[in-house]
RNA sequence: CUGGCCGUAGCGCAGCGGUAGCGCACUUGGUUUGGGACCAAGAGGCCGCCGGUUCGAAUCCGGCCGGCCAGACCA
């Protein structure tokens, strides 16, 4: 490609309305423009990164068995409510109707299409199978943000095994779980595989990869010293007690305008937080339920959900609070509470002495036993882990770790190919349910993660696996034999299959370096007058910013060799 | 959805009652040419939209639309 014909609207200073670093990037480098809140053009060097991260994830996917296909975007609705998703993706699913009347959804991820054709598998020799598609997806975020990073369109690759066994399902997770590490290491994103909640997917295992930055939405928790590494949504922590005093009689006492944990523990110096109760009312589908944790401990809602297989939760408004228990939020109690259930984090268990709202503004108890004075009817780990927090499974610290999610592999189970009426016969003749996995990538996700892990003051700084071009030629006069050997180099490339893009644009030196490295091109072979008198020509590395002299005869030879090394750097054994 | 900020040239911004401006980018000519050149001449605007107030609205008021941020939410 020749930069002279090249659609490449770089711009010197970021719009204002970009916020992160990766959107500000692709905007100034020219490698996307934004249609729509969370609807992007890829514009030509936008698109060849965004094809290059995909091919690198299709080499991943055919080298486990992948079979590529393409399933349709358009789903009639009948499709979703087999499945009982129509209802259960809320407002985050696209719909329309046809000219007919008829009910359609945009499809915001496979698993029904995938199990309808699942129905085609008679005989379990046909199995096991794993088929993906790299396709774009349409949810309806709440909130589009961060350029590509949350979009409400955008190109995915999801797969999905088909297996008689749960061995075999482990297996072909265990397959995704290691093309999914390949993949990463080879886009340069150092992603970390977490343990994570499943959420509204269902199914038992769930495994997140995740890249550190501080432009991401998902929070994980990480051990140092033993490497347990879970998403915030379900991690867990080691909990440090007070030590509580000897059983004490129940007593009221007058906590007058008191509404916090810390307004309590404040006034009275015997209550700290954590010899709190915190109370609090959810929903759970539906079912009005008390929850209870340490005072000082935060309640984690998708452990909440997860725990109890809930479709939703909400919080009770302080109305539905006074109607229940009869006080205000904050002067909440489970002591008495018989007629609405109690679930409790076992942060709480076997403690007393401790401090609770009387269901009665102004007044708490003190001295509550919780298994003297409270009906538990549930524990479980509701609680969210806190950095600094002792790790559950050695004697290390957990830090918890900004992250953008960029993929997520799921063990579904059979929930799809029941609700579809998928079986296949068996080696016995018997008539059988497969078990299915669903495994994703969000490819312009991972472009930007890449973006934002590949910068420095001057712009982007693309690893070669996925660089829009590998090498910039750059003529820097006009001189004919300047011209003559840039082009001859650039000739010389692109025969030895290397992407090589030619700065054969009439501009300053300085103007081409500073466009090369805001668009991040790997490396720079530059011509000029100078270096050109001696026979030589110079060859930049745009991430060490390392410039050596390459004798102008054989060049093409050596600037490939050095590329074929840079893609090794990042290609895992296999 | 709640709260906040913001919509003026491709990008960044100023103007905040008297009819549109600056820097960069763009076009033409000239001088330059190894790190975002200089001079000169140009082109480019439903000032987000609708309504109101006013002799007069980019500017004031109301409504709407859109964008961004935080939260809620979220595979």
């Amino acid at each position: 490609m020749r930069w002279s014909n090249l659609f490449a609207p770089t711009l010197r200073e970021a719009p204002a309305d970009a916020a992160v670093i990766s959107h500000q990037l692709l905007l100034r480098g020219g490698f996307i423009r934004q249609l729509h809140a969370g609807h992007y053009s890829l514009l030509p060097l936008g698109w060849r990164v965004h094809e290059k991260v995909a091919d690198v994830v299709r080499e991943e996917m055919d080298a486990i068995g992948g079979q590529e296909m393409l399933l349709p975007a358009l789903h009639p609705a009948w499709v979703w409510e087999r499945s009982g998703r129509w209802q259960a993706m809320g407002e985050e699913m696209f719909r329309l109707s046809d000219r007919r009347g008829t009910l359609h959804a945009l499809g915001m991820t496979h698993e029904e299409v995938v199990a309808l054709l699942a129905g085609e598998i008679r005989s379990y020799r046909d199995l096991p199978q794993i088929w993906y598609q790299i396709q774009t997806k349409f949810r309806d975020e709440p909130r589009p943000k961060s350029g590509l990073l949350r979009v409400r369109e955008f190109a995915m690759k999801d797969s999905y095994t088909i297996d008689l066994t749960d061995v075999g399902l482990d297996r072909a997770f265990d397959l995704h779980h290691l093309a999914y590490t390949r993949i990463f290491q080879r886009l340069g994103l150092p992603a970390v595989a977490v343990e994570a909640s499943s959420g509204a997917m269902g199914g038992s295992d769930s495994v997140e990869f995740m890249v550190p930055s501080p432009a991401g939405e998902d929070d994980i928790a990480t051990c140092a010293k033993c490497r347990y590494a879970a998403n915030v949504e379900r991690a867990v922590s080691a909990v440090k007690q007070p030590q509580d005093d000897l059983s004490e009689p129940l007593r009221r006492f007058k906590t007058p305008g008191i509404r916090t944990i810390a307004a309590l523990a404040e006034a009275f110096p015997d209550a700290p937080a954590n010899r709190q109760i915190k109370t609090l009312l959810h929903f759970i589908n539906e079912d009005l339920t008390l929850v209870l944790v340490r005072g000082d401990h935060e309640l984690n809602l998708s452990k909440l959900l997860d725990d109890r297989g809930a479709g939703a939760v909400r919080p009770a408004s302080a109305e539905e609070c006074r109607d229940a228990l009869g006080a205000s939020p904050g002067s909440l109690g489970a002591v008495g509470v018989d007629d609405l259930p109690i679930l409790a984090d076992t942060a709480l268990r076997g403690r007393r002495g401790l401090v609770t709202g009387a269901n009665e503004d102004d007044w708490h108890l003190r001295g509550v036993d919780l298994e003297r004075d409270i009906k538990v009817d549930y524990w479980g780990d509701f609680r969210q882990v806190r950095p600094g927090e002792p790790c559950a499974r050695c004697d290390g610290a957990l830090e918890v770790i900004r992250c953008i999610e960029t993929g997520h592999i799921f063990k579904l189970g059979r929930r799809y190919a029941e609700a579809f009426g998928v079986t296949v016969m068996d080696e016995s003749g018997v008539h059988v349910t497969p078990t299915m996995g669903s495994y994703g990538i969000g490819i312009g996700r991972a472009m930007a993660a890449v973006a934002e892990t590949h910068h420095d003051e001057r712009g982007l700084s693309w690893p070669v696996s996925v660089a829009p071009y590998e090498v910039a030629v750059v003529s820097l006069t006009a001189e004919d034999s300047v011209s003559a050997t840039a082009e001859d180099l650039y000739g010389r490339l692109r025969r030895g299959r290397v992407d090589v893009l030619l700065d054969d644009r009439n501009l300053r030196a300085g103007v081409k370096f500073s466009d090369i490295e805001l668009v991040g091109i790997p490396f720079r072979a530059t011509i000029g007058p100078r270096s050109l008198a001696s026979g030589m020509i110079e060859f930049t590395s745009r991430a060490t910013g390392t410039t050596v002299s390459l004798p102008a005869e054989g060049s093409a030879e050596s600037i490939a060799i050095s590329i074929q090394d840079a893609h090794s750097r990042l290609t895992p054994s296999p």
